[in-house]
DNA sequence: TTGTACGCGTTATCAA
DNA sequence: TTGATAACGCGTACAA
């Protein structure tokens, strides 16, 4: 119809035609219905998939961020998905996704075996992993460093002079804090004396957990003087213990914090740029997206530089109090 | 084709004719095209759209989770857009959701006049507001109690024994500062002593330009002992501002805050659930697009409740101390 | 400059 | 039980 030439700007209609076309389209209110427009150009559908284990931890609201502001300029937009850290919904939504005809998805798996992404991808749909690395799979992975922000940091703690350094995390089977326990290990193995293996213990993921475990080890015979929290769950609950024990426990921890600079307790954290992150993994998608077969380009694994941040104590009169004090 | 028929679970299909699709299918990996299925059977897209100000805000993060937690067992997503405020890029997003046929809108608007709306609605897709209502426009929307919560929040500071009580917020134009700023003075009505027109200032809505503005206050001739802050940034920067200038200041504000118990100012806050807000707007959507005409169900206005939450001064040995010393 | 025919991938309907 | 045909709304190619 000559409606669809006018509304896509085509020169060849008459000016008085297309007066009447746009008329009649802001009679009735028509809208073209991109679904249609897509299926008879061969379009996919102009949405990434961004699937999330935990929508709360606001390291994913700036991811999204991150990635919004790649892929919005083009025209694109995210579809977010809450997996709540199950394998069968990350399952099922990929699959939902992909016969939407996705541009491409965004991962934080939940589970440690990707294997099952692989048809996915060879269907032509890209993946990008967030924050693990793909296990039994080659695709694209966009990490922090895990590993070199958490040595950094325990080698902070041994500068400090700290000489006993605790080390708190989730259990093993979770890839970030297995990293981060290596990085603290290696801070570790050029001071052995400030290692105790009764010192390093795993925790359930919330903040209450984090603190009961912190307050245990405060009230051992031997306490640390120092402690690691591999995530930033840990490190609320540790600075909530060591306020709540007395204790002048130095604390260091992935993530930063609001307000670290008052809670009275004398920190380092890791700090990133989880943003980055988004940028980093929308650009690899789109540049996956321009190459057909999925091997033109090799796997490749991105990862993205931490940075230390120091908070001293602030007295009530002001005066930033660095000696701890 | 009979493999329409063989995915879509037809009982009328030969178990062998059944294998031998369904092994077709997996051979060439073939997935059904939603896109396509939709077209012919009208269906819309299965999206929710969410149009945000500020993603980095955590309360959008909440919010998208409440709606997830409404809409996916629906087998509906949430499509994630970022307007940045800027009035021009939520018109732009709207139209270019609408054209995708999507099932909703829930909008964070950026501006104060919603009529441009209309169009969007009476074509059928429904557009349920957070946290600010329709102006110019009967849509309906889900708001935050901002009125009662300021009110209590201030009755808390005067009964915690306050004579000299500043507000700081963001400038009129913004709703919910403004709803804030009345809840406030209502409650001041019962104690004019306490009230300095010259303590109620604006700032630009970052967490520095507060403690600037605070700043400011607290070293004037006659500072107030007591600032309500009528939104989270300010509230961080009044904190930091109290702790840098050794100040009393007790502080209210609305919404939570991490920590909160730890960082050395008497604080009251007002908190609520940003979950719930994305519960009812979701809920209210799939409501309206059950019912075909857009004035079947008069528009509604549904206030989510405000509850306060103390957080006393902990000390270093400590003991919590809530006379403020 | 405008209108007609066809196909995108799918399903409803009817014929075989 | 299976295959053929038309149609969902749109854009391309060609005819008028």
């Amino acid at each position: 119809m000559t409606a669809s030439r006018t509304l896509a700007g085509d020169a060849r209609v008459t000016a008085g035609t297309r007066a009447r076309v746009l008329r009649a389209v802001d009679a009735i209110g028509y809208r073209r219905n991109e679904m249609a427009r897509s299926l008879r150009l061969g379009h996919t559908s102009g949405l990434v998939g961004l699937l999330v284990t935990n929508l709360r931890n606001p390291f994913y609201a700036e991811l999204a961020l991150g990635i919004d502001s790649v892929i919005a300029p083009r025209g694109q937009k995210v579809v977010l998905c809450h997996t709540a850290a199950e394998i069968e919904t990350e399952r099922r939504l990929i699959g939902e996704l992909t016969t939407r005809r996705i541009d491409g998805i965004i991962l934080a798996p939940a589970g440690a075996d990707h294997a099952y992404l692989a048809p996915t991808l060879t269907a032509g749909t890209p993946v990008v992993l967030i924050a693990r690395p793909p296990v039994g799979l080659a695709a694209d992975c966009v990490l922090v460093d895990d590993f070199g922000g958490a040595r950094d940091a325990t080698e902070r703690l041994l500068a400090w002079g700290a000489e006993r350094i605790g080390f708190l995390g989730l259990p093993p089977p979770v890839w970030t804090s297995g990293e981060r326990l290596r990085g603290f290990l290696d801070a570790m193995s050029g001071n052995r004396g400030a290692l105790d293996p009764a010192l390093i213990r795993h925790h359930d993921g919330n903040v209450e957990s984090a603190r009961q475990a912190v307050v245990a080890m405060l009230r051992d015979d031997r306490p640390p003087d120092a402690l690691f929290c591999a995530n930033g769950q840990t490190t609320l609950g540790a600075v909530q213990a060591a306020r709540e024990t007395g204790s002048d426990l130095v604390v260091a921890g992935f993530d930063d914090l609001e307000l670290a600079n008052l809670v009275g307790v004398r920190l380092v954290l890791v700090a990133y740029d989880p943003q980055e992150l988004g940028r980093q993994a929308a650009a690899k998608l789109i540049q996956r997206a321009q190459h057909v077969g999925p091997l033109d380009l090799p796997p490749s694994r991105i990862v993205v530089p931490t940075t230390l941040v120091e908070y001293g104590l602030v007295s009530r009169q002001g005066r930033a109090d660095a000696a701890g004090g």
